[in-house]
DNA sequence: GCGGGTTTGGTGACATGTCAACAAGTCGGT
DNA sequence: ACCGACTTGTTGACATGTCACCAAACCCGC
């Protein structure tokens, strides 16, 4: 059991900032989002990343592991947005135990609707405020650390 | 409503970057935290807060202002924390409505034995990997974001 | 084709977080 | 001293997330 090596200065002001700029933006952007467009920031992410899609249709599991949510979490996430109507649900014709998650135009409608004033919160308490350097770093970075815990390697090997 | 302002190459890669490590850092974080030493995140930030005070105790509402957390959030962590025996609650002498929670001995023993191994995982999965220039531009952009988001300046002013 | 092992999505019980309402205590003007 | 407005912390109802488990469907070697 060696020694710990504590965070030093420099580092534990990288990290407590971090954190608290996480709660901070989470909270107000959440709050903006509830008032402008009636969804919560889990509705949004369901909604936008259907509406990436080109049939506006997702397979669960594969809706699921984009958006690093288990199963469960987003079974019952979807009931509840259908009973709002935002989404449905279709059998997958290649696969029997398959749920296929469709966006319906409410969905389509809401996300639409909701997108520009979002974007523009993210924009106005977090892009803007960063210099060209600073958001580079903060994709380079966060790519790394994202590569590392997803098991893949930073360079492409072979 | 003007035409938005939507996310460029650059300003995308940052941003989803930036929410994926979130939550990729949080649950292998709280993944080894509960298995290492048995305590949640916001038990250890509870903890930890707790502990790096003079007297190992603090006001309710004092310690939920640090933690961005609710009263109510933080009274219900409390009872569940104190079942447990990480923490105690006293009588406020200078306020009779107030309620003063303190660290017990187990809270610290528990603090002291998850702290080594947390800070040594924040260092595995993000700041060893980050070069230093990288550490201080995050800790300076993080600083600007939540400096905004307080309500507060960036420059102190007069 | 069949049968064991795996995958998929759903379910209920439970842990956690949010919200509104509340009782008790404090504060300040009169 | 008293009254109304505010603050503090707690509570209960409810929303959300996690976990363990299950049935149905799939896969694949035989």
């Amino acid at each position: 059991m060696d020694a710990p090596r504590w965070l030093d200065a420099r580092e534990n002001r990288a990290w407590r900032g971090y954190r608290r700029m996480r709660r901070l933006l989470d909270l107000e952007l959440a709050r903006e989002l509830m008032q402008d467009a009636g969804l919560s920031e889990p509705d949004y992410d369901v909604l936008s990343d259907l509406s990436e899609t080109p049939d506006q249709r997702l397979r669960l599991s594969e809706l699921a592991d984009r958006m690093l949510w288990s199963r469960s979490r987003l079974s019952h996430h979807l009931a509840r947005m259908q009973q709002r109507g935002l989404v449905g649900r279709e059998e997958c014709p290649s696969d029997g135990r398959g749920s296929v998650v469709v966006l319906t135009p409410a969905g389509r409608a809401a996300i639409e609707a909701a997108a520009p004033g979002h974007v523009a919160a993210v924009r106005r308490h977090l892009i803007d405020l960063l210099t060209p350097e600073e958001i580079d770093a903060l994709g380079a970075l966060t790519q790394r650390v994202v590569d590392r815990l997803s098991g893949r390697r930073t360079t492409p090997e072979g």
